[in-house]
Formats: C-alpha cells, sequence, structure tokens
DNA sequence: CTGAAAGCGCTTACAG
DNA sequence: CTGAAAGCGCTTACAG
C-alpha cells in the first residue's frame, strides 16, 4: 500500500480512501491511484483490514454430521445465504464429538469470525453455550435446537408427523413401529414426542407401538428392528426417523424379505436422493433443507445488525412426499374397525 | 495480552514466550503467567498472530459442485486432513461458475491462506490458475486435472474402465453406450478415451458404440439417451460416467420400461450410497474419494514445506463393485462369437 | 532468563 | 480535498 501512495505520489490515507471509497477524492488523485493500484498488482489484506476495524467479514460454521443428505443441503443453503452477503466462510467439523466441537468453536472464535452457525453434536457440552455467550458473538443454533432464548432455526417435526401417523392410521395401520435413534438429537426426541401425541390424538393403543431408540449415532439399530418385525404382535407399519435409520431399518426389511408395503408400510424423515430411483419407492417427510440454511444467514445477521434484540426461533414446515412405500394414497385402504 | 503481562508483572514478551513455548522461561514466571490467563480469561488472537508471523494456519477449498456424493466425500477428506494438521478451512463454492471461482480464489488469497485446494470448474478460467501461480501461494488441484505441472491429485480411470468394458464385453455385449456429459470436465474426457481405448483392445466394432456427450453440466442428457435407447441398434449395455448421469439415464430405462440387467446391462462411476438399497442394484466404480481429500491435503504441506519440489501427480485406483445390473460376475455369460 | 521496541498492513480520527 | 500519525494485538530480533 505504501508501494502504491509512492506511485501515485499521494498519502497512504488518500488509497486507503479510494480502495474503500470512504471520503470524497478528486478526480485526477483518483485516476493516479487507480492508476498505481493496476500497475503494482497491489491486492488488499483482508487480515490486517480486519484486524483494525475488529470486523473480519467471515462466519464460523461447526458441523456436527456431515454425513446425513439433509445437512449437506442445508450446508449448501448456508454457502449461498454467506456468499450473498459477502461473508466467507470457515467451516470445521466436529464428527459428533463435544470435545472437538468445543475446539472447533474457540478456534473459530480465536480467529474473530463475525458470528458462528453452529449444529450442535448429541451430548454437545454446556461449556461450548456457555463461552459463546460470554464471548459476545453472535451464533444461531442449527437444526439441533435447544431450549434455550437463543437464536435458532429449524424443522417443525410435529405437522408432518401427525399427518403421517394420520394417514397411516387411515389405511387401517394400528400397529406402528416407530425407529428413533438417539433422542439426545433434539430433531430426534421431538420426533418421537410428536409421535407419540399422534399415536394418542389418532385414538392407537399406545400399548401397541413400538418406539426404537439407541444410545449414540454410531449404536447398530438393526438388533432391534429385527426383533420387532419378527415379533409375535409385529407393526404393520413402520417409521424412520432420519436417513441413516431408514438405511438401517430398510436392511433388515431386506434381510427378512419383507414385501414394502405388503408386509409392512414403510415411511421416513428426510429420505434419500433420487427418492424415484429408489426401492421401495419411499413416502418421505421432506425438509426444507437449503431454506434452513438461507434463513440461518438471515437470522445471523440480523443479529450482527442488533445484538440487543429479542431471540428468535424459526421453524420451517416439511412436506410430506407420499409413495407406494405407504400404499397408494387416493387409493388408501378404508380404516379397520379397532 | 497487556493486561495478563500487567497481572502477572512481567513484559508482553514474556507472555507470549510462554503462550508459545518460544523460549526458555522460568517456572515460577510460567506460573504466574499462567494464573494471569487463567484469571483473565485471556484467548490469544489469531488474526494478529498470522498477521504478524505472515502464517494464517488456514488453508482455502475452492468447491466446484457440492452436490455430487463422490465429492462429499472429497470434502470429508478434506476436514479431516486439515483438522489433523491444525489448519483451519475457509471454504468457498464456485457452483460450477468460472467468475465465482476466480472471485472465491481472489477473495481466500486476500485473506492469505497458506494454500488452497481447487476442484476447478468446467471452463475454469486460464485467468485463475495464473493468478495464482503469480501469487506464489501454494496449491494442489483436486479430481479436475489438468495438464499443467502442478500438484494435483485424482483417480485413475484407464484401468477401471477398461476393466468394466472386458467385463461387459466378456458377458457378450458388444453394443456399449457411454454416457458421459459434459467432456470439459476432466474425469469425464478421461473416462470417455479410456472407453475409447478399451473398446479398440476389446476388438469391439468402434460404429457400433454410442457416446452420449453434452455441452455443460445442467444439459438435459435425457433426450440423447432415449434416442439411444430406442434405436434400431439399441445398446445392450450402458455406463454412466457420474452420479447425476447414472440418474438421469435411469430416469429413461425406467420410463422406457426397460429391466436391468435383462433389456439392458448398466453399470455407473461413483453411483449411489447404500448401493444394496437402491434398485436396481447396480455395479458401480467407486473412487476413494475420501483417500483423495486427505492426500490433497498432505500434497498441499509437502509444498508448503518444500516451495521448490517438483510436481507431482497423484491417481488413486478406484475399486469396481459388481452387482446384479451387469448380471452375476461368477456365473457371466460366455462371450457370443462376433 | 527477561524487557523495550519495532513492525506486520491496514483504518480512521484529527488537523489543516 | 489531503496528510501525518496513532493504534489494532501480536512476534521477534536485539540488548542486557
Amino acid at each position: 500500500m505504501v508501494d502504491v501512495a509512492q506511485l501515485a505520489g499521494v498519502s497512504v490515507s488518500t488509497v486507503s480512501h479510494v480502495l474503500n471509497g470512504t471520503r470524497r477524492v478528486e478526480p485526477q488523485t483518483r485516476e493516479r491511484v487507480v492508476a498505481a493500484i493496476e500497475a503494482s498488482g497491489y491486492r488488499q489484506d483482508a487480515l490486517a483490514r480486519a484486524m483494525r476495524r475488529s470486523q473480519t467479514e467471515s462466519i464460523g460454521l461447526v458441523l456436527s454430521d456431515a454425513g446425513e443428505p439433509a445437512f449437506a443441503e442445508m450446508v449448501r443453503g448456508i454457502h449461498e445465504g454467506a456468499e450473498s452477503e459477502g461473508l466467507t466462510l470457515l467451516v470445521a467439523n466436529s464428527d459428533e464429538d463435544p470435545d472437538r466441537e468445543l475446539r472447533a468453536i474457540r478456534t473459530l472464535l480465536a480467529r474473530r469470525v463475525d458470528g458462528l452457525v453452529l449444529a450442535r453434536v448429541a451430548g454437545s457440552s454446556d461449556a461450548a453455550i456457555e463461552e459463546l455467550q460470554r464471548s459476545k458473538v453472535p451464533f444461531v443454533l442449527m437444526d439441533r435446537l435447544a431450549d434455550l432464548a437463543v437464536d435458532q432455526v429449524g424443522t417443525a417435526n410435529d405437522s408432518a408427523m401427525s399427518e403421517l401417523v394420520s394417514h397411516l392410521a387411515g389405511q387401517g395401520h394400528h400397529r406402528l413401529a416407530l425407529v428413533v435413534g438417539d433422542t439426545r438429537v433434539p430433531p430426534l426426541r421431538e420426533r418421537r414426542d410428536a409421535f407419540e401425541a399422534a399415536v394418542s390424538a389418532e385414538g392407537l393403543e399406545p400399548g401397541s407401538q413400538i418406539v426404537v431408540a439407541s444410545q449414540s449415532k454410531r449404536d447398530d439399530i438393526s438388533e432391534p428392528v429385527r426383533r420387532a418385525l419378527r415379533g409375535p404382535n409385529r407393526p404393520t407399519a413402520l417409521i424412520a426417523c432420519s436417513t441413516f435409520l431408514a438405511a438401517s431399518a430398510l436392511a433388515v426389511v431386506q434381510e427378512l424379505a419383507l414385501s414394502v408395503p405388503r408386509d409392512l408400510a414403510f415411511a421416513t424423515f428426510d429420505g434419500f436422493a433420487y427418492p424415484d430411483l429408489f426401492s421401495p419407492h419411499l413416502t418421505t417427510v421432506r425438509q426444507p433443507a437449503f431454506e434452513v440454511g438461507m434463513t440461518a444467514i438471515q437470522l445471523l445477521n440480523a443479529r450482527i445488525a442488533s445484538p440487543e434484540s429479542r431471540a428468535t426461533t424459526v421453524r420451517l414446515a416439511p412436506t410430506v412426499e407420499y409413495r407406494e412405500s405407504t400404499g397408494d394414497r387416493d387409493k388408501s385402504v378404508d380404516p379397520q374397525p379397532l
């Protein structure tokens, strides 16, 4: 920058001001500066600028699980949102490990990101959120929501679940299985709660419903699912609460040579890419994942703009895509009398 | 840091040195400093540090296409590699747009990343690479390799393709279709070239082979595929060169109610997650995508360590996963006499 | 073993 | 309309 100033015969102040358009400068002077910038191939140093202004124009993203397709889509939304706001994205993967999550947050804070989007791990340490709040750096929770007065964005799980249960009950299913996995993960817990509410709203007998939960993401869910599907009072319909859980359950379905939907109706949250090529064609609750990501950036920006405003929670509505795996919707069987 | 120094009754030099372990300091003094750091809740400012040292301990990743699953896996490898080297990752998405790619590179350079991993867009502007080389910032090309003396890592396409073609020819197929898409994308071009080499190596008649290419990623490939599969001399086997192309081709297969592999043998590069749940079960050439990502980081580190060493190109071998879509491998039909 | 001071490359009151 | 200078929070010769 000193070089540029010398070349143009002005002070560095002036160079800075033409660079940033931050005060009037004589057209001729500006010309000379612009020419000097050209000639020298000068590029502004974002680091020095950020340091001086205490603003990095970057945000951090802490990811718990890059594997699930719904997550990947949220990340795309975040990228898109960040790009359109001119923000650079620093990404750290916590890989479902609370310690790594805490380290990731610290690293990102040390780099002075202007804000942070956080998809927390199951069993996230309280230290993480506390440290974040103490740091005063704006942040928003994505997907994995908490019972806290902080900005957050996720999916509305109850309406979709009740629609699904009602659809199944309407086709005469009254013994359902819910494969929910690790209920420490907020969306999974929400789906289970919504399931139980829907079961009672539909007047299904609670004792006839099976809920398959696990202690961690890595737990193998196959064995309990196998047991459920083989049992004497085996369910006639199954709802998987994530892509991963659906894949595990479907493997068991295949192994037991059950036919979907004849032997078992099957529905899943999140589901798979290219559902029309997947067999069976799965009824799927689809999150507006891209929009969730975009919204996270919007919330973050709003928070950065007005740090004192009230915390807001946004829940976007998913849609239920009906496919053959739960029978044809229009030709649905009349409900059996209980 | 000044606060910490005051609290401990030492100079900032000493604080810096205990922080970085960069020179001996009297145990008692260190104790006092450590205590002062604790007490004040001091956190090192990575920005200031990076600025002073001209080293950010961060690397940039410019992604062309976050959609394909093979790419997602490479990104996971990069995350893992970066994490284990203590590098923070700045990610920018070029979304297959050469202008955005150039902007992304500039942004990342302005932030003084220590190195850059680049998965270039189709039709990437030369300006990008030139600017990168002028900047002297180490970089490595991933997946989309170039005919340049730069560090790069990708997959070996020819061996897998020739294995595939030989497998199909061995089952009596002598009219093949290759759905290759946009041949400006290096791996796709490589797959096409390998296909043509394999066809001639197997002694198949070149005029009976169909190659379906397109001008851009977004081009709809359905129509030419439809024409090929309906034609009078329709192929008896099809090879799709990416997940996206496989999905497009399979949609046509479904639409024409062709049975795989009875009416048409089908194989694909990259393929889908959960291949055993996908229908049909697809013979798939699987890249070691995670390792490609890890290797990118290794190459980058090697380059950072010795800027003058020779450029190296690494090609990792994919594996061919045989499934029903190309017939049972062990019970393969005897080749028909030509 | 420790400290005073220069300097990384910028921005921004302050003064004219 | 422009410039001289302070300062962002660190690291690192240099000197003792």
